[in-house]
DNA sequence: GTCTATAAAGGGATAGAC
DNA sequence: GTCTATCCCTTTATAGAC
């Protein structure tokens, strides 16, 4: 890392080796990481400006507002979300290997990306409950579609695994919401220990998704 | 009921018939139900007030300040749940029989107090993440420790029912925090249709209690 | 026991300096 | 591109009237 934050702030310029896009991107991790401590109510412009050692000029110049930068957080952890899952749903294998490869992919995102993740989770709760105004009612809609395209992946996959006899669930609709419900939990329980490597965090990843898929009944 | 909320707010006085105690709980009650209705960030104690009927003055009168409010609705959340599974997870039966009923009742609890719960689980997180002073980590520390008791119950019937071999799973701690993670995620996506009634809510509470338990995989 | 009025603090957002 | 200073509104909490 060519400098730390508190550098850059203090300089008052940016580096010539830092691009414009990744000094947002520094602005972006920060929220995500207040968003997640905090909550997004009691997460203050002041927060997340002292995350970065800056001010709240600093957060201002690269997002218009709170909601702003909340909706931008939350598409960020929709992307990464859906670069991890949509290549293993395209890919092969029958319905069952896709759906335990997604449900890993998943999984492990909330591992690395929770501050992300959680802020996501929250951006539901907003959406229901009106926490930001009319005026970002629109902004909350496309984000709402966005989750609504990653989760019908798995929708689609639980239907391939019932049509190839792999998978069997009453209901796809339901089986996805258990199903996502279940691993998204991780991102509210897990945290890395010290000197935890990826390999761990797969391992862990593997019992997680098998512990799910098989279910807690003995097997007759 | 003798008198409305707002009757007895107009008239300064509290009806000889009304235990101190029972108007403690109608600002409680009120309290929940604000909590319920915009989440705990988003709820003021004017909030509190107006669902009264009254003015702050009274709110804080009976309870010292907003986070005191909220470690009472905390508890009594607790109680709801621990009230629900702690006689199914005592009772008789299988550990099978018994998870699956303890299941269906968290589950239901999700669909009936939706909002409260959610204020029940991501709440503490925001608090132990240090938001407020020390001068409540005495009681949040009791507040962790009914959490932990509560989940206790569904390890020890998981553990029961390894056991006496009606269920199989590789850990019962993981597998607790599975199970939970899918059905406390019925209070992010549940919302109760017009005209539904508690019969309703069974039968989706049992299809989700099947799914979850009996695992995604096509049997062998 | 509840109200009104108000103090004190916090936080979103903007303007203009550098 | 970031900082300092400031405006204005919301919210928590208290004081004293009734």
């Amino acid at each position: 890392m060519p400098a730390s934050a508190q550098d850059i702030a203090s300089s008052g310029i940016a580096p010539p080796d830092t691009a414009p896009q990744d000094r947002r991107e520094e602005v972006l991790a920060a929220a995500a990481e207040c968003f997640m401590r905090r909550g997004y109510e009691q997460t203050s412009m002041d927060h997340v400006a002292e995350a970065l050692g800056a001010t709240k000029g600093r957060v201002y110049h690269h997002f218009r507002s709170k909601p702003e930068l909340f909706f931008q957080v939350y598409r960020r952890a929709m992307d990464i979300l859906m670069q991890a899952c949509e290549p293993v749903a395209a890919g092969g294998g029958t319905g069952e290997q896709r759906l335990s490869g997604m449900a890993k992919a998943h999984t492990l995102c909330m591992m690395e990306t929770r501050t992300f993740q959680r802020t996501l989770t929250m951006g539901v709760d907003l959406y229901r409950f009106g926490g930001t105004g009319p005026e970002h009612k629109a902004a909350l809609e496309e984000l709402m579609g966005l989750r609504f395209v990653y989760e019908d992946l798995f929708r689609h996959t639980f239907a391939a695994g019932i049509a190839d006899g792999t998978l069997a669930v009453p209901d796809p609709s339901l089986a996805m919401r258990t199903l996502l419900g279940a691993l998204n939990w991780v991102a509210v329980w897990y945290s890395p220990r010290p000197g935890e490597t990826r390999q761990h965090r797969e391992r862990l990843a593997e019992e997680i998704v098998e512990t799910v898929l098989g279910g807690y009944r003995a097997k007759a």
